[in-house]
Formats: structure tokens, sequence, C-alpha cells
DNA sequence: CGCTTTTGACCCGCGC
DNA sequence: GCGCGGGTCAAAAGCG
């Protein structure tokens, strides 16, 4: 009697138990995916501002106006990065700089020169905000700022405003590890970016980091070989930001989609997501 | 000596 | 109008 009861229990513990791991699995792919989605996004954002750059209404099967409209949709149901991208009076863009846990300063090495003219401690947030301005060329009105996320210490979020009148020293050129998302700020609200942090430290988590050259919104100068054995041009400058810049949209694709050691690399970080376990 | 960083004071917009 | 919080200014200190 006792004996069935204890089986009886015993069956019940190991199907609560089933269905817990289901449970935790679809939970670390649902997080998977949410990652992937914003990585797509980010990319997108990427792709269309070059596009939009040199005023290219249709290019390689890329219809703006189909992606605006896409684009348009998802935001009525998720925020979306994209939106009030193309405002230039409010162009600004967040980046999410991973950086050495024991470093306390708040250097984002992107190219430029920056002079700091302040700080603040700000409400949600008890690491300070650094304000710089770019020091490159007098008169340039570009301003960062720089503040360490409230979820991962190591990362830092800058915070991109303006439009730099001067070309990048590329000889000043460092690539730094930036976790997946630049987005429009003028549009997201804390929540949005605590959730991305989230996302961010997870992924910090898995030490999977994509190796990009963060830039300023505008120009956005983005090393697409995003991997230092691609056999693309950025070998020849040194691994540096790529400076035929007169290059195709479809190079720029597929330079992106060609690139066997970036698609490697995806491929293992998202191996790596799907095999992450929480602490 | 010149440039950068630090930091307290000040300004300004916003919500109540 | 007032208080709060974010952003900026500017003098002093630091540094190479």
């Amino acid at each position: 009697m006792d004996i069935a009861v204890y089986g009886h229990t015993s069956n019940k513990q190991k199907v609560e138990d089933q269905l817990q791991a289901d449970l935790e699995r679809l939970r670390k792919e649902n997080e998977t995916l949410k990652l992937m989605v914003e990585v797509m996004r980010s990319k997108c954002n990427i792709l269309e501002s070059h596009l939009r750059q040199r005023n290219v209404e249709y290019v390689g099967g890329f219809d703006l106006d189909q992606l605006d409209t896409a684009n348009k949709k998802a935001r009525t149901t998720h925020h979306c990065p994209l939106a009030n991208y193309h405002n230039k009076a409010s162009a600004s863009s967040q980046f999410f700089v991973k950086t050495d846990s024991k470093d306390n300063t708040m250097v984002v090495k992107d190219g430029y020169q920056w002079r700091k003219y302040g700080q603040k401690v700000t409400k949600n947030n008890p690491s300070p905000r650094a304000y710089f301005r770019c020091s490159m060329a007098p008169g340039c009105p570009v301003k960062k700022k720089v503040q360490r996320s409230l979820e991962d210490k190591c990362v830092l979020i800058a915070t991109y405003e303006g439009e730099h009148n001067h070309a990048v020293n590329h000889n000043h050129h460092h690539h730094v590890s930036v976790l997946l998302s630049q987005f429009s700020s003028s549009s997201s609200s804390t929540s949005d970016s605590e959730v991305l942090n989230n996302r961010v430290s997870k992924a910090t988590a898995t030490r999977e980091l994509i190796n990009f050259s963060p830039q300023p919104p505008v120009p956005i100068a983005l090393d697409l070989t995003l991997s230092h054995g691609s056999n693309t041009n950025s070998e020849e400058n040194g691994g540096l930001v790529p400076q035929n810049y007169n290059k195709s949209i479809e190079d720029y694709v597929a330079s992106l989609t060609g690139d066997h050691s970036f698609t490697l690399a995806l491929a293992a970080s998202v191996a790596r997501t799907l095999n992450y376990t929480p602490l």
C-alpha cells in the first residue's frame, strides 16, 4: 500500500521534473531566439543606414519602402530599434561595450578623440555618467555619454549624439568588443534599455561578443569584415575600417553573407547560447 | 606649459 | 512656483 502510494508520488515527481526541465529548455530557447532577433535587427539597422547614406532607393532586392513598412509593423507589437532612426533631429545611438571588469575607466575606444566635460550620478544608476565632446576637430558637435550598465558592471553604455563634421582618424582606430546592438535611444524607454541590458548580460555570460567597429551614428563606418581571418580589404589596411567607401551595396551585403569566418563565429555563438546554463 | 580631468555650481526643462 | 533630475560650465588640479 505504502509502496503503491510511494510509486505514484515518485511518478508524479518525475513528470513534474520533466515538465520543469522542458519549461527551462523552452525558456532558454526563447531567450536565444530573442537574442538572435536583436542581432538581426541590429544588422538590418546598419545595412539600412548604409543604403540611406547612399540615397539608394532600390538595390539588390532591398526595397527600402517595404523595409520601412515591415519595421512599422514590428513597432506596433514590439519596440523596434529602427524607430526614429531616420529622424535626423533626434539622431542618437547607443552602443553596449564590453570592458574588462577591472577596468574602472569610462573609455570607449571608437577611433575618435574625446574630451570629458562632465560627470554626473544619475537617479537610476549608482555608476556615474560621463559626458564627452569630440575633440578631433574644433566645433565638432558630437557628444557622447558613457555609463556602466546597471545589470552588468562590465558593460558600458555609450550614447552618441550628433554628427561628426570631420573624418575618423583611422590611425587611432581600435577594435573593441561591442555587444550586439545599436539602436535609437530617442524612442527607447528605460525599461527597453534594461531589457536589452539583461540580454546583454546573458550574452556576456556566454562570452559571445561580436567584434565590430562601434561608430557614432553618422557616418557609420562599420567594419563589415567582422573577423580577423577575413580575406576582404580590411587586411590591406591593417584590420581597420575599410577605406573603400565607394564599394557597392552588393559588395557590403556579399561581404557579410560571404564571410566564412563570420558565419562560423555566428554559428559558434548560437551553439554556445543553446548550451548556456544560468548560474 | 598646454591639454585633460575633476567636481561643485549653475542652468533648464519637466512634472506636480 | 517649486523641486527634481539631467546636462553643461568653468575654475582648479593633475599630468606628460
